[in-house]
RNA sequence: GCCCCCGUAGCUCAGCUGGAUAGAGCGUCGGACUUCUAAUCCGAGGGUCGCAGGUUCGAAUCCUGCCGGGGGCGCCA
């Protein structure tokens, strides 16, 4: 039986004591055990009895009162006591001695704790941000990666084995066209109507010493490596981890059969492509999509779409258990067929995940800012760090969800950058640490070792500060199985708030007012500062946003 | 026309696999600096959760239909 002394743990007991009651009814996944609104609704709430009642047959009040006595039971002295209330809701009042039990699981779970609950690990590839490499990276590109990059993150804490991984559309006639803008410019030419404008692509021609007798495709090519190698320095500084695999377009176009040349054979052999008009199609309908698509065009060339194929059953044979792609809001046309196509090829299409990211707008002077790579008139990576830093860049563009539009002023996130709410929550972090450096690895080392003994009473903020504590596993879960990093960073600004509470009512150092041999003040309140500065720095880390330890 | 996302406080957004009196940040107004870090804190004001039905003991949350905003519907990538 695990610990009572965790919200998990809290939660499995209520669930098997719930189930005693009704009898083996299956309403374990609709139970709730929750942090109530009000603080006299108690610590912590649970609708079992609601839910029990009609599989039970007795009033749902009647059985929470049978609940509760069970608890009671169950848990001792650590209940103090419980109350029914209003159409059947159970309300727990833990006692001091539960908190503070709970608080020594948190400090025994070190830098462990809130880390891989996950019920069934999987081995999963996330593929994000494969920003074309014909031109630097935007705000969209600069969402993704944020993205992209946390959810790696916190998929991988919550025990998944991760894989990261950036395909390059290195094969299309896009990179031609690249080429051919850069020979215009080497020639003192102008650059063609459907070429390249933007004011990146001079600096380009720097860096390529003949490029105006070589070819455009090869030029082209050259062009790439020098933007890949840019992008790997934005994404560096943009705080993005190391990606496991650099997938290259190109490379699913080379040998015999090459992997576009698999993928189409295993569709035409389980019959699900035909010709038409001179093109071959895969019958994508079969599996839900509008229309058809084209695979191989009349002029015998592989669509893009054949290589995404190509690529997505390469992923597949790779043996992952899951597959998940960050996609821009424009791609959000594709999923059907993509979708589509991984059924035809023998895929289930459940672990196949495409995450759409909708709009970044930026703000500028009350006028959004457009961005357009033909244009030449888009911001940057590169210009979005420099205009708000990477701490308030990653934090403004990973504190909402994925598939909300964000309305980002930039003027606004400059000129306020003080008052944004992630540097609240370094300075929450910086101010723990700053006390338990005043305090001494003496001091704190003695805190650790008399956590859990029965002490002065816990004040209200500490209370409230040690079941914001307990909470993070749960965040982490949600976070993870919602692919919804953004809680993590709602739930960091919170626990901040929590901590500042604490620090304002509760004083730390020299709070020592009790008698000699006793358990001291300080030590208990330090103890929840290790804890807290430990957990805010996990949920920043989960984001990418820097913990300072002073500021 | 079809598909997807969104609509919650003045602004930007959480909350959405149903729970009790709907939250945060910013902005506004009023307070607090001989600090365990004021890059802070306290208080106040601010809402027909787009509209209308439906399901339910209970709906911001689920279903249907409308309205409004955005995006997507190539033998482009």
């Amino acid at each position: 039986m695990s610990p009572t002394t965790t919200e998990t743990g809290l939660r499995e007991t209520v669930l098997a004591l719930a189930g005693e009651l009704a009898g083996g009814a299956d309403v374990r996944q609709a139970i709730t055990l929750e942090r109530p609104p009000r603080a006299d609704f108690g610590d912590y709430s649970t609708n079992a009895a609601l839910l029990l009642a009609p599989a039970a047959g007795a009033p749902p009040r009647e059985l929470a009162q049978q609940l509760g006595d069970a608890l009671v039971a169950r848990l001792g002295e650590q209940l103090e006591r419980f109350e029914v209330a209003g159409p059947g809701f159970l309300n727990l009042f833990l006692a001091d001695g539960w908190h503070r039990a709970a608080l020594a699981e948190v400090l025994a779970a070190g830098e462990s704790f809130g880390r891989g609950e996950a019920l069934r690990p999987e081995r999963i590839i996330v593929e994000f941000v494969s920003a074309n490499p014909t031109g630097p990276m935007h705000v969209g590109h600069a969402r993704n990666a944020a993205y992209g990059d946390a959810l790696a993150r916190v998929l991988a804490f919550h025990g998944h084995q991760v894989e990261r991984e950036f395909y390059v559309n290195d094969a299309g006639s896009q990179v031609r066209k690249l080429g051919e803008s850069i020979r215009a410019l080497a020639r003192g030419e102008k650059v063609p109507e459907d070429g390249y404008h933007g004011d990146y692509v001079p600096g380009l021609v720097a860096g390529l010493a003949n490029a105006a007798s070589m070819h455009p495709a090869e030029l082209g090519r050259a062009a790439v490596n020098i933007m890949i190698g840019q992008m790997q320095g934005s994404l560096s500084a943009f705080r993005v981890q190391n990606f496991d695999h650099w997938a290259f377009e190109s490379k699913l176009h080379e040998g015999a059969p090459s992997p576009v040349d698999h993928a189409l054979a295993l569709l035409e052999q389980q019959g699900h492509t035909y010709r038409s008009e001179g093109a071959l199609w895969l019958r994508t309908t079969d599996y839900g999509d509008d229309k058809d698509r084209v695979l191989v065009r009349s002029s015998g060339e592989h669509t893009y779409f054949a290589s995404d194929i190509a690529y997505h059953q390469d992923k597949r044979e790779r043996g992952f258990d899951r597959q998940i792609d960050v996609w821009g809001a424009d791609h959000h046309g594709y999923v059907a067929r993509m979708k589509a196509a991984y059924e035809a090829l023998g895929g289930d299409s459940e672990h196949l995940e495409m995450l759409i990211m909708q709009l970044v707008h930026l703000v500028r002077r009350g006028e959004r800012a457009q961005m357009s790579k033909r244009a030449g008139e888009f911001v940057t990576l590169e210009d979005l760090l420099r205009e708000i830093g990477v701490d308030a860049a990653r934090w403004f563009l990973l504190s909402r969800s994925h598939d909300t539009t964000i309305d980002l002023d930039l003027d606004l996130a400059r000129e306020q950058s003080s008052e944004n709410p992630v540097y609240y929550v370094q300075y929450a972090h910086a101010r723990t640490a700053s006390m338990l450096v005043k305090a001494g690895a003496e001091r704190v080392e003695r805190a650790l070792q008399s956590v859990g003994e029965d002490g002065e009473p816990l004040d209200s903020a500490e209370r409230t500060l040690i079941k914001k504590l307990l909470a993070f596993p749960g965040e982490v879960r949600e976070a993870a199985a919602r692919r919804a990093p953004h809680r993590i960073a709602t739930y960091a600004l919170e626990l901040a708030q929590q901590f500042t509470a604490f620090y304002r009512d509760c004083r730390v150092l020299g709070a020592d007012r009790s008698q000699i041999g006793q358990p001291a003040l300080e030590s208990q309140r330090l103890a929840l500062c290790v804890a807290s500065r430990q957990t805010i720095a996990r949920a920043l880390d989960l984001l990418g946003v820097d913990a300072p330890g002073e500021m």
